[in-house]
DNA sequence: TGTACATCAGTGAACGCGCGTTCACTGATGTAC
DNA sequence: TGTACATCAGTGAACGCGCGTTCACTGATGTAC
């Protein structure tokens, strides 16, 4: 495995493997509660059960940790869209099944990957930095213009005056809202959708929006 | 008029006003490239031609200042939503004439006072804290409960099973994709729109989620 | 099977930097008589 | 119309606090022969 930047050394021991994810635990956790910036490297450690020093050890800084913590998670994550995209998964499917597979996706992610999408999320608009500006962006292009794609080959169902705009902005209205709604409603005490709810109505509104006719759902 | 608690004094001769105005102007202008966090005071009084001193002569904290540009701005955004309101104003308009006015007042603000709002926006997030999750909120709950009364009005013409549901939802995509689009994705180079092409684009995607027949816009 | 040596891991006190904030002082403006 | 005094405004160097980061040191693990 190729050395990754953020990090001073791989782990090399199975000792420090195991000290590395009860840091990267630790970090998770705090940030179910707390962004980023409020989190200290002496809370993590205190909770992780280490040392600072056995930190900096393996991270070059504390931006390695969040980096560490977003290479984990899209890991996973883009992992889940390839097998969402794979060329079998939507073949034949109408474009209200292939819209409410990605809100799907998208929802069920944002949902239990609260705490550290959050951070990555505000990093990426603190500091308009490089690395977190283009992680961020990932899932989008990941999985954005293979969706759209889909829905033009469909583009007779499509009544919006504009089907490459309306598909990317009622993308763009669908990920903005559940991610808004996700992430960051439940903090000011806004008012709260259920998972299937929130599906439901964001591939209604994304439906509606391309005015794909209701009998073609 | 009453003493601001986030002022130290108000201004009282010719002078003094002068200079808080020039510090706020300043900060303003320094907002347009930057975030609240990354702005300094010195970088502010540097600019407004001014000292570190008669900046804390005026402002109780570095939030004060932030507070004083909160309140500046929406003095001026709370008459444009009372005028909005106005009883006279919506009587006999259609749902589509009502969405589209409030989503061209929401653009038309946040397209001009992009810097101020980015860092208010923000800052709500950053410290869970008080005073700016709520200013934040105001527009919303200045708008939105007599924006939904006026379309439940219309309930006949909305053919969503839960227009009240979907008058909240709607209303909250509208707004988050617009303020994303407005405050967020220049920074990142995202696509462009322009401004009357995203109020019609809003406006169309609310209508087409609430149902509303073509016929009746 | 043991010994020597190299590298990996971990410890926590001390350091240092950036900025927000204070403070002792000077000058400007306003008011009383 | 001038003088004395109070308050407002403004100056900028110095301070101090919170964290991120370093560093000198100890112990653990792995490898060579």
């Amino acid at each position: 495995m190729h050395t990754e930047s953020y990090l001073v050394q791989e782990p090399q021991q199975v000792r420090s493997q195991k000290t590395m994810n009860q840091i990267l635990d630790a970090a998770a956790q705090i940030l179910e509660t707390k962004i980023f910036e409020e989190l200290t490297i002496a809370e993590v450690v205190r909770k992780a059960g280490t040392s600072v020093g056995a930190f900096y050890g393996r991270f070059k800084d504390k931006d390695a940790l969040l980096q560490a913590l977003d290479e984990r998670f899209f890991q996973v994550f883009e992992q889940e869209i390839k097998d969402l995209l794979a060329p079998s998964n939507w073949a034949g499917k109408s474009i209200s099944h292939v819209i409410e597979d990605a809100t799907r996706l998208m929802v069920e992610t944002y949902s239990t990957e609260r705490g550290v999408l959050r951070s990555l999320n505000l990093k990426a608009r603190l500091h308009g930095d490089s690395r977190f500006k283009k992680r961020e962006q990932r899932a989008w292009e990941e999985l954005f213009p293979q969706l759209q794609e889909t829905l033009l080959a469909h583009q007779e169902e499509i009544t919006h005056p504009n089907p490459n705009l309306a598909s990317r902005l009622g993308f763009q209205q669908m990920f903005f809202t559940m991610r808004e709604i996700l992430l960051w409603e439940p903090l000011r005490g806004g008012p709260h959708y259920e998972t299937e709810e929130l599906i439901a109505e964001l591939t209604r509104a994304y439906l509606a929006y391309l005015g794909v006719p209701e009998a073609q759902q």
